[in-house]
DNA sequence: ACAATATATGAACATGTATTCATATAAGGA
DNA sequence: TCCTTATATGAATACATGTTCATATATTGT
């Protein structure tokens, strides 16, 4: 097994390993919503949505859109709804704790 | 969306976010390895590898046997497996970076 | 141009967690 | 029993990363 490859997806697993990154997820798996939305659906700061907002834009895990001074975000790809899917499905399936 | 269940998803990724203990988790779903052995194989340090076996004992992850003074490490089923190479394979199939 | 609103961002800070260091425990051999 | 080897473990340390705080930027309305 290469050493390079088990890096990659450790990192891969690093993105979903956070609550507030995988919430905000988790609602934009849902539909578009502004910033404004996220902190009040989720109870998070402005601040520590949108620092969320940026890793993820770095990780080209969600879309912006710029409409008038609002900015809305939707998930990029419909890969990342399987993403999730799967891994909603595998806590599922175990009843453990 | 249950914040619970999100949450528990978290705790999830959280086990396979850290790159040392994904190298053990890989390299015992090769077969049956005693500490050493692991930390030769993946230049760890002795007590680094036991305290990583130490939380994948708590989360049972892994399955422990005494053989003389040495203690061999494997996973504690297939499963595991299972999610190792679904992980993989996701980020196989995407050539990003 | 100015004020108000929405979002972004850098730096400081807080926190969780992985590693190291020193040492304990357990087993086997002399 | 004493010594050696294998592993575990508690405490200290190091480090990564998420949040907050203060402030910047961008857009709209007046």
């Amino acid at each position: 097994m290469e050493d390079k490859l088990i890096l990659k997806l450790t990192n891969f697993y690093k993105v979903f390993a956070d609550n507030n990154r995988l919430r905000i997820l988790f609602l934009l798996s849902e539909g578009k919503y502004k910033v404004s939305d996220i902190t009040s659906h989720l109870n998070i700061s402005q601040s520590a949505v949108s620092h969320q907002l940026q890793l993820l834009r770095q990780l080209d895990l969600v879309r912006v859109e710029r409409v008038g001074k609002e900015i809305y975000y939707t998930l990029a790809d419909h890969h990342i709804n399987i993403i999730l899917d799967y891994g909603l499905m595998h806590i599922k399936e175990k009843d453990d704790e």
